[in-house]
DNA sequence: CGTGAGGATTGGAACGTTCCAATTCCGAGC
DNA sequence: GCTCGGAATTGGAACGTTCCAATCCTCACG
């Protein structure tokens, strides 16, 4: 076997393994191994030895070989739906958090809003093996999510997903918050609000359904115009909106109120004085813009995400666990009193 | 050996190998193994009893095996700055769509701005062996940069890298995009033209003296109030400007020049009517926003890097190479005339 | 009925680690 | 000088793949 060593040590062009670093040192493998994940029974010489010689060669473990032996990866996969969405980046901000703080590392991952992409984006993780999953937002069939779940202990941001078992989530109340919105303008004298939704997914739904309910309840008729999670979808929604004569939006989503703005000023109104608009997230950027907005705990949703899926890697048959996060509203200058003259 | 492998093949709670999909189908892993990579020499019965018990098992083929053997991962590392900057994302849907044409794919990760966590992320990603690696934006010393690229190709993206052998790099010219904007503002009648730096990393130094050489060019004073690159940075940065009674602001970045856009607020100033506002980066929430801008094309650089790598695995010695990709200034309806009451 | 061609199938080595069990080394105690 | 104990070190198996070389099978052809 040495002979066949001594030819490989010698081969030019290849990165440096175990061996290379083990026989320039003049020690085995084994004690190489073991020096250089610091264990303390490597005598002080041969310690020095290893790690001059690691360091000479440039030499950099192979995680796939480790991991492949020691059947773990200390990862946890995380699938983020839009990047370009802001506010998802401030729930990575805690996944990444609380995932770092159990000594895990995280794979990224998004599917662009594309189930089929986010599909294969998934399953990828699932073959390097990563321990847990974390998903901030998907667009995966209940069954496909099921299935995950059954191969991976996996945590859900930004939907209650209490019927499939073995997945735990973290959510705002969608219903009850976007009756928030509804609450606010109507204490602001409004009547005529109107709701740009967020598409047919299930949480532009649920908060359409709050939207509906709250109206209801005030004794209001409830107007919804299609719009999306997008600036465009926003912006087309609330041109839509005006032809209507609504006096307020509540748009479903941050990203979608700042589009709503663009379309209410191409339309020659100004917000609040004409018109008043409430988004939906409560993500960094809306202070800066001075929108009001109905705000979750968003960084903090992610660090709960990291731990729920940290709890089920230690116990993974327990049942599933869903977190409830607060949601408020926050009220900016994008609010105001309903314009005497609209009355 | 066969004993050895019905044993294992009991074995419960594990996850189905190879091995087990080969036992279940009654033939052996070299064949399973060929069949799941559609190899056309296997025979039609024997690939249908294989699928059928891959399936059955929920077979999961193990990438760190395969990797391992193969000597190849097929994946590019990308290393995002700042993920809450939605900048960073365009870029990427360009990264993506240039590694996804060639058939590979990628490996995100962040260091959030932090050089340390930066270093170790970007360490993991050549632990676990990429082919390639994209840096969308960074924070490393030219030395720690140099030893990267040493060992596995690299692209940079908005920065021009051209003094580091064998990285390559997508930029717009920082320089003359600042002066497209000072450049704007002097067209509009302005002439207190004050600058919102993005602190002292290369980037904004770049601009800044962009800026500075156009309003000497001008004949103008140059006023650099220190900023940073986020919202935070622009609404400080920008506070301090209108004390120094400046009429426009050329900001940083977009994320800055949002955040000055509330300073500016905050002091009872209307934009563009009191003050006129450039940012710099192109994002495409500015649209919505109404914000003039220098823009650059994200999507493009960032489809450019992943051309830039792919080129350079297929002939790693090449030279380094640059590409300049073209800055233009966005008007919009934060800049206007400057009021003649002012001047 | 034997031979050979060629398709289908298989065993086994290899990838770079980790870690167990076994071996070597060294000095203290007799 | 011998034995013993503990520290230091080592060989080798294992992880789950891929793929080469070798074997097996089937059937057409002489």
């Amino acid at each position: 076997m040495s002979l066949k060593w001594d030819e490989m040590t010698r081969t030019a062009g290849r990165r440096p393994t175990l061996h290379d670093v083990a026989a320039r040192a003049g020690v085995s493998k084994s004690l190489a191994s073991l020096a250089l994940q610091g264990s303390p029974k490597v005598a002080e010489a041969s310690r020095a030895a290893i790690l001059t010689a690691a360091d000479e060669l440039g030499y950099r473990p192979n995680r796939t070989a480790s991991n492949l032996v020691l059947q773990r990866t200390h990862t946890i996969g995380v699938h983020i739906l839009d990047l370009h969405n802001p506010v998802f980046a401030e729930i990575l901000d805690g996944v990444q958090e609380g995932v770092r703080a159990h000594d895990y590392s995280t794979l990224l991952v998004t599917g662009n809003a594309d189930p089929a992409v986010e599909r294969t984006e998934i399953a990828r993780l699932l073959e390097s093996r990563v321990e847990g999953l974390v998903l901030i937002g998907h667009r995966l069939s209940d069954d496909d999510l099921a299935d995950i779940a059954r191969e991976v202990p996996t945590a859900v941001v930004t939907w209650r997903t209490d019927s499939i078992p073995g997945v735990d989530s973290v959510a705002g109340d969608d219903l009850s918050g976007a009756q928030l919105a509804v609450d606010h303008l109507v204490s602001l004298g409004h009547t005529r609000i109107a709701h740009v939704s967020g598409g047919t997914n299930r949480i532009a739904r649920a908060r359409e359904a709050g939207y509906e309910t709250a109206m209801l309840a005030h004794g209001l008729t409830p107007v919804v115009v299609e719009g999306a999670f997008t600036e465009q979808g926003g912006n087309v929604g609330a041109g839509a909106a005006v032809e209507a004569g609504s006096t307020a939006l509540v748009v479903a989503n941050d990203l979608a109120a700042i589009g709503a703005l663009a379309a209410l000023r191409a339309h020659g109104l100004t917000v609040p004085d004409d018109i008043s608009v409430v988004g939906y997230d409560g993500m960094r950027i809306l202070d800066s813009l001075d929108v009001s907005t109905v705000a979750q705990p968003l960084t903090q949703m992610g660090q709960i995400a990291a731990d729920l899926v940290m709890e089920r890697i230690a116990e993974p048959r327990r049942g599933s666990v869903h977190r409830q996060v607060e949601t408020r509203l926050i009220a900016r200058g994008s609010t105001a009193r309903m314009p005497s003259r609209l009355r």
